[in-house]
DNA sequence: CTTATATCGGATAAATTTGTCCGAAATAGA
DNA sequence: TCTATTTCGGACAAATTTATCCGATATAAG
C-alpha cells in the first residue's frame, strides 16, 4: 500500500509528535531507533519532511528533529503519504490509467473509487496529534 | 496501490473472459495490443494466472488463453491480486508489520483496517464477469 | 513426419526502490 | 576559536520489480 519510505516517514513523524508534545527535540539515531529503520535511509525521509515543513530540523549538537506543539493537530496523515508517496495511491486509477474518470472509465473505475475515497477521507480526517496521543497513552506502539 | 504486473494480470484476465464469453479463444500477442502491455511480461503474468487456474492456456497454432464460461462468474478480483499481489495489500498492516492487531495495534490500525476491510470487500464482490460485461457493452474502456 | 505457430521456463537486463557511505555545513559548548 | 555533534546532500550499492531474450515443448495442419 503505502512504500517503505512512507511507512518510516509515518512513524517517524508521529514519534517526533509526541516527544515534541513534551518539549523534547529527538535526534536522527533516537528516531531510527524508536522506530526500527535504517539510520542513513530515515535520514534521507527526515529530509524531506523537513522540506516540506511537516516537521522542522536544527543542525548541530542538542540539534535534531521537532514539531511546533501549535502545529502538530493541524498535521495529518494525508500530507506526509503526499510528500513522501505522492497522491496516486488515492487519486489514481486502480489499472494505472493516467486519465481514467467517469467520462472515460476503466473497468475497475467505480468500484475502486469508492474505497480510494474512503482511503483519502481517512488520510485527511486523521491527525499526527491523535495518533501519537494514542502512542503516549499506550494504546498503540511504534516498535515489536 | 496494486503492482503493474497485477494491473496487467487484471486487464489480461478481463479481455481473455470478455472474448471468452463470445466463444473465442485469444492469444498473447492479442492480449498484449489489447491491454497495451509488454508481451514478453504479460507471458510471465498468464503464466500465473494459468498456474493458479485463472486461465486455461492451450499451446500451439491456434492456442491461447481462455477462461471456461461457467467459471466466469466465479471468479472475484479478489483472486487475481492474491495470485500475483499476495493478500498484503487488503490484510496487511498500514505501517508494514509482520504482527499487528487489536492486542497490539499500530498507530493507525484501526483506521487502516477500516479502509483495508472496505478494499477487500470490493475485491471479493466483484466478478471478472461483471467487469468484462462492462467492457462488452461500451460502458468501460482498456484502453486509452 | 514435417513445419509453422503458440505457450513455457530459465537466464539476463533495465528501472525503481531501498539502503549505505562519507565529506560538507551548521552550531552548541568549552 | 576549537572541537564535538548533528543534519545535509550527493554518490554509490543492494534488492526488488519490471521487462526482454531465447531455446524447449506442445500441437494443429498439411
Amino acid at each position: 500500500m503505502f512504500s517503505k519510505a512512507c511507512e518510516y516517514g509515518i512513524k517517524a513523524t508521529i514519534y517526533i509528535a509526541m516527544q515534541s508534545m513534551q518539549n523534547s527535540r529527538v535526534s536522527l539515531k533516537d528516531i531510527a531507533k524508536e522506530i526500527d529503520s535504517p539510520v542513513a535511509f530515515t535520514a534521507k525521509i527526515l529530509q524531506q519532511l523537513a522540506r516540506n515543513k511537516i516537521v522542522e530540523s536544527v543542525k548541530g549538537p542538542t540539534g535534531g528533529f521537532q514539531i511546533e506543539k501549535k502545529k502538530i493537530d493541524s498535521i495529518k496523515l494525508r500530507r506526509i503519504v503526499s510528500a513522501i508517496d505522492g497522491d496516486s495511491i488515492f487519486r489514481g486509477c486502480g489499472l494505472g490509467f493516467k486519465e481514467c474518470n467517469e467520462n472515460y472509465p476503466c473497468p475497475i473505475h467505480d468500484k475502486f473509487k469508492k474505497v480510494r475515497n474512503e482511503l483519502q477521507q481517512m488520510l485527511e480526517d486523521t491527525s499526527i496529534y491523535e495518533l501519537a496521543t494514542g502512542l503516549e497513552i499506550g494504546l498503540t506502539y511504534l516498535k515489536r
